[in-house]
DNA sequence: TTTCTTTTTTAGAATAGTTCTTGATATAAA
DNA sequence: TTTATATCAAGAACTATTCTAAAAAAGAAA
């Protein structure tokens, strides 16, 4: 058996995925954390705020569950723990060394990130995962 | 109190590091295995057949070492173990999700990594680190 | 509804990769 | 030499994550 929707407001992001209270939840968090990229355990402490009883598990769960169902994306920056993502549109992850922040960075119009790599011929790609390190803005005015 | 060199055939590419017998050995098998892109207990592994006395936690001091004198680069992928490599020219992985093998991709001829990516205004880009899944040319024929 | 089946949740144990701690060794400086 | 510093080895500790098993919830069938 499979998916059902229960909630017509994220049905359609949600891939036709059974909707539980937890997912909504760890889905909402998600989204309103969104600016800090939030790691797993970050997306708990907010969504014990809102549901005391969930568990550190189910965030796991939920959150794997959503990154499956690409209703967010899973960020990983060397081997930090996991951040998530609810942007879906294609682009990249700027780190700022100083304050740890995490910056989306979009395409250029019309650019494609596999575009300066001279790929092997014949490889298909699936995906292209580009994070970068350095001082962002704000930082490099103090 | 830091650096002395002790080994003329690797001291440039040691950035002046101490070079032990332990740290010589790691640097050869990662060196030997650049192909594998081997983690640390397959350099641990390999290792040991050179030095049967030295100790995983020595491997890892040694990779950690390296990689502070950028004589090698340490390669994450997703949250698996992280991979080392030999390769000091600007680039980056390719991982076939077939045959679990990892391939070094090259930047075109003056290409930037950055490139293709809208920075934000006023930020410093240190490192660009770019990772790709998909499946490799060997694997799309099977 | 009531019952049956499947999925999800919970809590805690287990795991993997890595880092830390401590005492022993080795290397360099004086 | 003697002294100081850096490195090593072995194993314990740590952290993020996954697994396990039992309870709860959801949906389907009757």
């Amino acid at each position: 058996m499979k998916e059902t929707l229960t909630d017509p407001l994220t049905a359609d992001k949600m891939g036709g995925l059974r909707m539980t209270k937890q997912r909504q939840v760890v889905y909402e968090v998600v989204q309103e954390m969104a600016m800090e990229h939030p790691t797993a355990s970050a997306v708990y402490a907010k969504a014990k705020e809102l549901m005391p009883t969930i568990s550190l598990a189910t965030v796991y769960n939920c959150l794997e569950t959503l990154t499956d169902a690409h209703a967010i994306t899973q960020v990983n920056i060397d081997r930090e723990a996991s951040r998530f993502c609810p942007n879906l549109q294609p682009h990249a992850h700027f780190f700022c060394a100083k304050c740890d922040s995490v910056f989306d960075v979009d395409l250029h119009h019309k650019a494609d990130a596999s575009e300066p790599w001279n790929l092997p011929e014949g490889s298909l790609i699936d995906e292209v995962n580009v994070a970068m390190r350095g001082v962002c803005p704000n930082c490099r005015e103090d």
